[in-house]
DNA sequence: TGGTAATTACGACTAAAATCGTAATTTGCG
DNA sequence: CGCAAATTACGATTTTAGTCGTAATTACCA
């Protein structure tokens, strides 16, 4: 069997996750600016952080040029479903369902998402038959 | 205005925390008790914890008597949609369809519970027309 | 009443996360 | 070329979370 790292990314490292997700992939410098936006903290903390990162394995990198790119190497699907999982533990009483009432009550979602909603949901009964 | 306190929990005064919700109130020994089930740590860690947690305003206590009862400050579902929010923004793009359809997805919910998520979406969409 | 068991108070310690300053390196351009 | 600007590397520091040992306090009951 593959050794696979128990890598929770901290908050920090989350944020930084976020961007290279959007971005596909990007340096400290454009990194850093989108975070500016929600916080502020200096050039080298994000560039430290993002270094940390590389160590731990949540991203890669090319170092080819003295500018280096970086890349997400954890999926945002399978970081999303253990960041669900764990909440759903300590938050929801092992209750997904529970977290989905309660995101669904919150935030209202348009008609279209609820639509998207319901017809996975019709997936999903069928499946289960 | 009034001051109110940004008061994000922490991982163990979650686990504490849903301890208090479930019993409504306990003493520090009874906290224990149920998180020796899951994790191994001394009293006097779980003690200290809920000092803490006094002190932050995250719970109340009754010291009239020597054994103090503790009470939870924070209500569960005041918690859960912090925690959600915060999750929404930071992982699922501010999305919370993003997150109920995965949530949908990853952990199979019972006929039962699809149906009171379909009720509830019925409801949604009556309400938004 | 006096000792034992349980509880609280308090402070110290460790580990991890986050921050930043400074030095070294690279690159591009005047 | 050689300097200025940008970038990386590295180490130090601060903060927070979690852990626990020990002393002080309280209460009970033999």
């Amino acid at each position: 069997m593959t050794l696979i790292k128990h890598n929770k990314p901290t908050e920090s490292e989350l944020e930084i996750l976020q961007v290279l997700w959007n971005k596909e992939s990007a340096t400290v410098r454009m990194v850093h600016e989108v975070l500016l936006k929600t916080k502020d903290s200096g050039y080298t903390t994000t560039l430290k952080l993002m270094q940390i990162m590389f160590e731990k394995g949540l991203v890669t990198r090319d170092d080819t040029n003295k500018t280096h790119i970086y890349q997400p190497a954890v999926s945002r699907e399978k970081t999303q479903k253990q960041f669900l999982n764990r909440m759903i533990d300590t938050l929801f009483a092992g209750s997904s369902t529970n977290l989905v009432l309660q995101a669904l009550g919150g935030h209202a979602a348009s008609e279209e998402e609820l639509e998207k909603i319901q017809s996975l949901i019709n997936d999903l009964k069928k499946g289960s038959k």
